[in-house]
DNA sequence: ATCATAAATGGTCTCGTGGCCATCATTGAA
DNA sequence: TTCAATGATGGCCACGAGACCATTTATGAT
């Protein structure tokens, strides 16, 4: 036991009297090396005798020796650390983007910070800034709707952290992204829709450049159009990406004169609040209805009937994600590319041809 | 912009030329004070004029600075960071409770750093050495199986970390704790089945003090006892709390020439499994079978018939075990007090009298 | 006017590690 | 024997903020 001695210095918790913790000097007292020649036995071994090696090895050893990565990280600017806000953990496509992108990180050596947004800019704000304050190396962010933390993301550019956005992406924004191509995918939903018969179609959310700014609902009356449709103007109610909205905003909508047949839920939550809709006001799936909805959630294939789906490639886009986030740390690649991911139309049994078939057909 | 000339360091990394961040000195040089008044603009600014708080102010404003926390943290040793590990990320209840206890120590000024462990104290090993790496100053953790981490975390706690288990807790452990009431869970959960006349019941997955150390396993056969059953020797076999492991019990037990009438999953992965071989058997819940879940997972009331399920209070939880860490780093309180929170039966339609009533009845 | 007191401000060291340069020892060749 | 080259090791400072003590300045009482 040396260290305990050398300086009378106590931690101002009283928890932490007789705590210290061994640093590289205690090992390198230890082991009657420099603090130099310890260090060394971790970084490039091959520096030293292999008996003076197997010395600091044995005192490391001893004194259960583990780098303070703070310290380390002090001097470079930036830390092995990386943020991923997310916009709500609980929400399974963020949990396995988190653990996809999480695991690559962490195999070469970095940690994940992560934290949530609610999908608001406001709070984003304050976790880029807690984000910051650990001088992570990087950000993934999904970002938030509002103005409120775009300049903050500009500034952390500036200070040399690389930003990734995923998920979703603000018109016009310079950072580079990884997105699933929700225009393809809206697209082939209501084909698949249209094909089977249905013109009403109503998509659970419509564009708001605030309030809702979303791809999904900004690409789906385009998709109509493509198929010679058109969204009525009683469908186009702007909701968010919550269970609750979703599940007012279908009511809404199967309570109209002349209700939707066929409804798409931009996220599996808002698929949730949609299907237990449904089922309060005893529709019958496929039969009096069609669901089909973005996410292959586990429940999705569950339920009676099972929800045809779009499955989000959500592993590759979290690999996409953590692989631009190495290159540009450890290779400094500043690419500023728009990756663009497709999805997968899952036909299940949630939807079929409309009951009564109206004027439009074909196409 | 004063700071670019004063030193002329470079960073290792060529992408950082240029990149100096503002840091207090370059606030004070800026503000024409000291580094130690400008700090105490952050810190107690009673202490300054107003004037002189003023020009400080000012010059954080304009250089942006902010704190860097890994500094800071430096001198007291310990972090303001706690991590928090998890089985796994992707199911409701750890990201559930990684929310809540996320928002009352970030609250507290603390971040959080999740990491997983698969249930495998092996893996837990390595990511307790990550955290410890970032000095956190506490750790959550719901403990894998195995021995392989037992006497690291036991090391962490000497080193001044603050250790809480929560959701399972290895036989004899001396951390704290945060756990469901599982015994009273399961009591409750088999005396339900049991006045509804079931006598073959069977838990996913029998207790093994290596595999499935489960509390939920070890104590469904002295629930059992204590309404006068047993468990059948066929239906015990050990299995993981995976979706996969339960599917494939379930497909086992159900395959048996006198299967169990009614069937526990002890998680809501593990009744998605279970969920699903239940269905390719062409079995109806709950006339050919009844099925309870640990979980109030959304789906459970989605899926026909809705499940019974016995709900984990997890914001309690989360929130006692958060509080437990707050009381233990600030307020220097090393409670190592074992808390034990009640969980819910909701009572859906998944379970019914057994088909064919055997010879047992009445209790 | 003088001194005591408190308020405001500044100086200096610490934390643990990484990077760089200096030093010392050893070996082999001229 | 001397010199150069190489290998092994050590010294020193930077990083950014916190803690503590020292110093300067203002205030008020005697």
């Amino acid at each position: 036991m040396a260290s305990q001695q050398q300086k009378p210095f106590l931690f101002p918790a009283s928890r932490f009297y007789n705590r210290r913790v061994a640093n590289i000097q205690d090992v390198a007292r230890l082991a009657g090396v420099s603090p130099t020649t310890a260090k060394r036995a971790l970084r490039d071994p091959d520096k030293l005798t292999p008996e003076t090696l197997a010395r600091v090895q044995q005192a490391i050893a001893q004194l259960g020796y583990e780098p303070d990565q703070r310290a380390g990280s002090l001097r470079g600017g930036q830390s092995r650390t990386v943020g991923l806000v997310v916009a709500s953990i609980v929400e399974p496509f963020f949990a396995q983007f988190a653990r996809s992108a999480g695991r690559i990180l962490q195999a070469a050596g970095y940690t994940l910070i992560i934290s949530e947004n609610e999908y608001s800019a406001r709070l984003e704000r304050g976790e880029l800034s807690r984000l910051y304050g650990q001088r992570v190396a990087a950000i993934l962010v999904r970002p938030g709707y509002g103005p409120e933390s775009r300049e903050y993301l500009h500034r952390l550019r500036e200070r040399g952290l690389f930003i990734l956005e995923y998920d979703y992406r603000p018109p016009d924004s310079p950072f580079p992204s990884v997105m699933l191509d929700n225009a393809a995918c809206m697209r082939e939903a209501v084909a698949y829709l249209h094909a089977l018969g249905h013109t009403r179609i109503a998509a659970l959310g419509t564009y708001d450049p605030e309030i809702h700014p979303e791809e999904r609902s900004r690409t789906f009356p385009e998709a109509m159009r493509e198929c010679g449709l058109s969204v009525p103007a009683a469908y186009q109610r702007v909701t968010l990406l919550t269970e609750d909205t979703a599940y007012a905003l279908t009511h809404e909508l199967l309570g109209l004169s002349e209700p939707p047949t066929a409804l798409i839920a931009l996220t599996g939550t808002q698929a949730i609040g949609a299907f237990r809709a449904i089922r309060e006001r005893g529709l019958h799936l496929p039969g009096d209805l069609s669901l089909l909805t973005f996410d292959n959630y586990p429940w999705t294939a569950l339920v009676d009937p099972p929800v045809t789906v779009i499955e989000q490639p959500v592993e590759a886009m979290a690999e996409a994600a953590a692989r631009a986030v190495l290159r540009a740390l450890e290779e400094d690649e500043t690419s500023t590319a728009h990756q663009v991911l497709a999805g997968r139309l899952i036909v299940r049994d949630s939807c079929a041809p409309p009951r009564r078939v109206g004027a439009a057909a074909g196409c």
